[in-house]
DNA sequence: ATGAAAGCGCTAACAA
DNA sequence: TTGTTAGCGCTTTCAT
């Protein structure tokens, strides 16, 4: 590997001008850098990214800290933020926490110890203390899919309370009588302010009965249960908000083995816009705008590195209704089952 | 942050016995250690990662490339190589290809410049010659979904073929008499391996024509895209095989809007062991075992990494036929929770 | 068992 | 415009 002496000593410069060429800064004649460009093409020379972060530069990486990969919106919103990174020359560590705070405090060590330029965080178990304290030590953060009232965070989330509301109307508007909700879990913000925009618009209607909402964990699996539990409480069910697609999916697999029909019998929508491509028949949603989420947050991170001044605090997104089969009977393709 | 001289002023010791039980070699007085160990904590220090790589230490990070983190077989198989790579004691740094020759090279050239320790790559549009290059470079690679025959080159992939053979005799042997096959792209391996194993068993009947087979992309849409195709060239068609989950999905769906039921009318079996969580009617498909190759793959680069002389060549896993609702037609509905 | 000192490859004053 | 040089925080001989 050849280090910048090579190319210093084959340019015929010092190390401090191959320096300048290689950061763009500083004066530097042209014909020198071309000599010296070229010298570092012959020798196929690449800085070392190591060397350069240890000497003060930045490492150009930043990190990417999620709490299950297996859902499909974390690697949507995972390739939004790398796409975005690249764009701006930074490269991403992925770290997969499984939703557990051991695990996240662990990376999070790991990642300053890597002198990681920035943290992207979408974390249900991280406290804002744990956040402000990075920030103590200079660290940018900015926190994707959840929000800390009016703490100094950084922090992109959609419109969850809104969406929870436009996804009960619908419905409604679909001609549900009987309105079920599947929630997540409550210890995650999202997963409560989404509830509550259900009960916004449900929550007085003469039908309405608290036993219309089960509690579930935001899983295929967990939203199969919540269903049959839901159906075994209220036989008559004609409509179903679930907070999260892949609960939708489970919900949806319920109602097919107990023998309704989606969307004759019951009408089923998610949230989060991801399920809407493998499930049939297709799943109506909220959409979460979850590329725009990540090239935001990436935005902002990269100020922050930079230094810029940016009024740290959260910003929601708008959510979009997508109506798919799911809760629209269609006649011109409502052929079989 | 505290360095590493801090520790050594406040134990009253030098940098080299601290370096020495940072690193736990070396011989250090049990005493001196307790002390040592004692003043790290107060100081809380943690040893800079970009400076021990730097110094010539290893940086204790791996990649992974791989070609669409949208497709969920490759988050299952990060989230497996996470976990094993936590194990060993390394961080990983997801790398998202596109499957693009040019993003590939550019993340190889900048992994190096971090001084990566080692690549899993689940690429193919890198060739032979990228990898052994790498290899050149002492860089440690282990490849994964792909392989090079009776190159020198550490690989993992599922029995692609004899999976596209037990998938066609399963349909049938659930008595389909006409099998369309929807294929990959021919420029992957595996795509190629499971459609010969199709062929293998459907080429010799009587039946078989070589309209069956449609080539698709590995995407839903193209599966769906694939599959009214097939319908148009054979309507008498009573089974397929899709080359993969995710194309399956967007089979059922064409199915589902040309009213064919799913598996009364056309019985459908996918490949890869993942859609199966997200689809109604759940979807028979050929698993590979994924989280097996994940760890399989990184134990032996951290096999490699550690200088040990291993073999290198391709290593084939055994694939498992798993039967859901898309291939049998079952009254009594067999629950699953 | 412990310490002194020479780098690892690069950046950033400071000089020239 | 270019060069000299002192670190960045750590590992690792080589002494002691």
């Amino acid at each position: 590997m050849a280090t910048i002496r090579d190319v210093a000593k084959l340019s015929g410069f010092s190390v401090a001008t191959v320096s300048r060429v290689i950061n763009k800064n500083g004066y530097v004649n042209p014909e020198t850098e071309r000599a010296i460009v070229t010298a570092m093409k012959t020798l196929n020379y690449k800085p070392s990214a190591a060397a350069r972060s240890l000497a003060g530069k930045s490492s150009s990486t930043i990190a990417l800290m999620i709490p299950d990969i297996l859902n499909p919106f974390f690697p949507e919103l995972a390739r939004a933020i790398e796409d975005a990174a690249n764009e701006y020359g930074y490269t991403v560590m992925l770290c997969n926490s499984d939703n557990n705070l051991q695990k996240e405090m662990n990376y999070i060590d790991v990642l300053i110890s890597k002198k990681v330029d920035g943290l992207i965080v979408a974390s249900y178990s991280l406290q804002p203390e744990h956040i402000l304290n990075l920030k103590q030590k200079s660290v940018p953060v900015v926190v994707v899919d959840n929000h800390f009232d009016s703490l100094p965070i950084m922090a992109f989330i959609s419109k969850n309370r809104e969406g929870g509301a436009i996804a009960a109307k619908h419905l409604l508007e679909q001609g549900c009588r009987k309105i079920g909700h599947i929630c997540g879990p409550m210890n995650i913000q999202a997963s409560r302010d989404r509830s509550v925009g259900y009960e916004d618009v449900c929550g007085r209607l003469h039908w309405f009965v608290p036993s219309l909402i089960v509690q579930s964990d935001f899983h295929v699996d967990g939203g199969y249960k919540a269903m049959v539990e839901l159906l075994s409480r209220h036989p008559d069910i004609d409509g179903v908000f679930a907070g999260n697609d892949l609960m939708a999916v489970g919900a949806m697999k319920a109602l097919y083995h107990k023998g309704k029909r989606v969307p004759d019998d019951v009408k089923l929508i998610g949230f989060d816009g991801i399920g809407v491509n493998t499930v049939v028949p297709e799943l109506s949603t909220i959409a979460q705008p979850i590329y725009e989420i990540g090239t935001m947050a990436m935005k902002r991170l990269v100020q922050m590195i930079q230094g810029e001044a940016v009024q740290e605090h959260s910003h929601e997104l708008d959510v979009k209704l997508v109506v798919k089969q799911s809760t629209v009977i269609d006649e011109a393709e409502s052929e079989s089952a």
